[in-house]
DNA sequence: ATTACTAATCGCCGAGTAA
DNA sequence: TTTACTCGGCGATTAGTAA
């Protein structure tokens, strides 16, 4: 028989190209930010399928939570969700690193103390086992945490839309402890990486993760002003 | 019976969402600059779809010119062509106007004195017909003439990604007029427009239109700096 | 007019397999 | 091995129509 690497893999829920297609219309049609009005009809027009196939994915996002219809007795109205502009804008990275290549940013703040709980977090070894795989390097057990102005932190949001080193969560002696993100990046020159905890407790701190003491490392103090460049994978 | 509307408009060849899906994986390969050596399985394992299903994908993207194999016996190379890579960056520049919003381009040069040719052309009534209902004027019999320095060129090559406002080439008299491609443009802050012909006689001079002679308008002579402004769509 | 259901059709997918 | 053919099956699509 045919091999049976053949078959697609069934984990990966067939992301169907009509999904995106629709999406990126109603963004066009402004369905972003503004309810837009459009009948099913029209959409199908648009995509070049009938009125019917149109109305399925429509039906078919709303079920996905992609799209919010507002079913008015004549025209409904369309909006997107949060979820769907998300999913756009992945698209929308994906073909600007092709073209343009991997994304940077360089940030600049000043180095503060944190609470230790860098030191506590990278001594589990439920992270410590993540970190040393993914990264490649045992991590200090501490962060070296930095504060941004304003200007700085919304430059750094940038790398939301990166792919990222993921670190999953997990649970050990009876409490949760949280997922993270890890960012390739050079601070003062030394490579690090950037840490984005998915749930932060900072505001305008940012931390970075390293095989050594980048404090001792580096000579920081806090109040000392320091630069970082991120790059994307 | 139903609306004959709800029919997809045949014309339009049902641009499927995997031509565009497997263009993408090929160029995320490297596809576009060196040739990249995939089987016909890999790539279905990366689409989620089969090996035949992929290679049924391969074929018809190389029967559609955009897509060039080299079948050696064991392993195919992948080389995707210009066309391929044009359909690409129209999916990108799509994707980019509706996160970043209209491109932009400011150019500087001088002017200069062209051949007469503007005037000819932009005497006939094919062209005066089309420049009339699409740009919403009639054109003055004239386009003033830019010289810009290579730098500046190309910058005001990235209208090449942007949508334009097209002239259609036609017959009269016995010869052939070509086609050309509109943008909206202020020219020391006046309204006219850029206009790009299919086939350019020039390397280093671009050619604007207005209503009234720019030229007279804005009281230039030949070797002014002028600075024109492009905007999108 | 809409949206959206049902039924019949169409065409794509993957299995099996040839070259 | 690889590419790529045929064919059966089934999911997606459209026609027709209800609400």
């Amino acid at each position: 028989m045919a091999d049976r690497a053949s078959a697609p893999d069934p984990a990966r829920p067939r992301a169907r190209g009509e999904t995106i297609a629709v999406l990126r219309l109603l963004a066009q049609a402004g369905a972003d930010h503004t309810p837009a009005v459009l009948t099913s009809r029209e959409v199908g027009a648009r995509l070049g399928v009938s009125q019917q196939a149109a109305d399925r994915y429509l039906m078919a996002l709303e079920h996905r939570g992609l799209l919010v219809r507002s079913l008015a007795r004549r025209r409904q109205r369309l909006q997107l969700t949060a979820a769907a502009m998300d999913l756009l804008r992945a698209e929308y990275h994906s073909y600007r690193r092709l073209f343009e290549g991997p994304g940077r940013a360089t940030i600049a703040g000043e180095v503060v103390s944190g609470l230790g709980e860098g030191r506590y977090y990278l001594s589990q070894p439920g992270y410590v086992l993540q970190f040393t795989e993914r990264l490649g390097y045992g991590p200090f057990p501490g962060t070296l945490n930095v504060r941004l102005k304003p200007s700085e932190l919304r430059r750094v949001n940038v790398v939301r839309d990166w792919e990222g080193i993921r670190i999953d969560g997990f649970e050990a002696s009876g409490r949760t402890f949280g997922g993270a993100t890890c960012y390739a990046a050079r601070l003062n020159g030394r490579r690090c990486h950037l840490i984005r905890p998915d749930r932060s407790h900072y505001q305008d701190v940012i931390e970075f993760v390293a095989a050594e003491s980048l404090r001792r490392r580096l000579r920081l103090q806090d109040g000392d002003p320091v630069e970082a460049d991120l790059e994307e994978s």
